[in-house]
DNA sequence: AATTTTTGCTAACGAACGTTAGGTTGTATA
DNA sequence: TATACAACCTAACGTTCGTTAGCAAAAATT
């Protein structure tokens, strides 16, 4: 049973790899069951051996991502550092997320919508909560003057198109390290093209 | 004959500004051509009278966004200016374009990897050529030290994706011009969080 | 008044969709 | 060695897909 245990789940998990990969660039709606069963080189029906549903695979990727992201900024969150410095852990945590896994941040960023009525809607929740986290750090630093004072919901929309349009050029084989991009992405955004 | 041209493919504009909106909310693929029908209060069958294909519907507006784009980099373009000027009129003709129909920017920004091959790459060429001219004005500020020098690529992307989210949140109605908006995004830009 | 054009309909096509039912095989556990 | 189960198969289901054919009414043009 130990033995089985241990391999307990694994083709789902391949499964989920690939369907992430093909949900990435084709898109989940464009990407049929018989798509990722070529993939995987099975039939179509025999996918239905190891998952409940398409949905399932977009449900999965779309919270597993979520967790992973809230679980990353609860380590990186230090309340004791200035405004400055918690905005930047806590960009460098969300960019590492990012860089760990570029597909499934893709699926993360662009089909969430997919999902039916009621997991949508947690989704929704969750992503205004993890929002939240940025947003409060932005407005204590501009309260304090550490920023300059402008619009929260704006500087906030920014900021994050400004992280997650890295998982569209990342390369773990590339020259930057997500720690660095992280960093440029502070800088860049706290100090500007000038500085 | 001057009323028939004037209204001329009036009914066709109808269907393809609403077949934006269903492409943006529910995305391309998603989209079926009963739910535009539906929209339009007709039949599905009826659309063919005035339309070749689903595709010519992305195929109208990905392009004439593209084409929208580059007018306005046209007009906006004064090489005698500093880079940074040069880089801020850049950035509020572009918002301008976004704002102006938020609704098609949506679908050209994220719909247009459903085109088919041919268009799809003409597509790409376009947008690598329409980048650009923002690279070269990175490029050039970093090179008379007027801009910090950091990667081109990295900034332009940067840049390119606080300014392509802001067809998430905008309305017409709301408190901020596109004016304004691309000078907002400018100043964080250039100048940072902490000027 | 005769005509062309626009706009829409019903009916239907073949293809693709997500998914289920029921069965076979090989491997690991008891 | 008997048993359980994971992994995959073929066949098929009902539905939806984009699209075509052929026709009818209405509106605009001649």
């Amino acid at each position: 049973m130990i033995t089985a245990k241990a391999k307990k789940g694994e083709r789902k998990r391949e499964i989920a790899a690939k369907a992430t990969e093909l949900f990435r660039t084709k898109g989940y709606a464009a990407t049929s069951m018989r798509d990722l069963a070529k993939a995987m080189e099975i039939e179509a029906a025999s996918l239905y051996s190891h998952i409940k549903s398409k949905e399932e695979l977009l449900h999965g990727i779309c919270f597993r991502m979520a967790d992973t992201f809230f679980a990353a900024q609860k380590e990186a969150a230090s309340p004791e550092l200035s405004a400055t410095e918690q905005l930047e852990n806590a960009i460098v945590a969300h960019v590492k997320v990012i860089t760990d896994d570029v597909a499934a941040s893709a699926v993360f960023f662009n089909e969430w919508r997919h999902l039916s009525a009621d997991p949508l809607a947690e989704f929704k929740k969750l992503r205004d909560e993890y929002e939240a986290i940025f947003r409060a750090i932005l407005a204590a630093g501009m309260q304090e003057s550490e920023f300059r004072t402008q619009s929260v919901n704006f500087t906030t929309l920014t900021l994050f198109s400004a992280m997650n349009v890295i998982y569209t050029w990342y390369q773990p084989e590339g020259s930057k390290t997500p720690e660095e991009i992280g960093r440029e992405i502070s800088r860049l955004l706290i100090y500007g093209l000038k500085d």
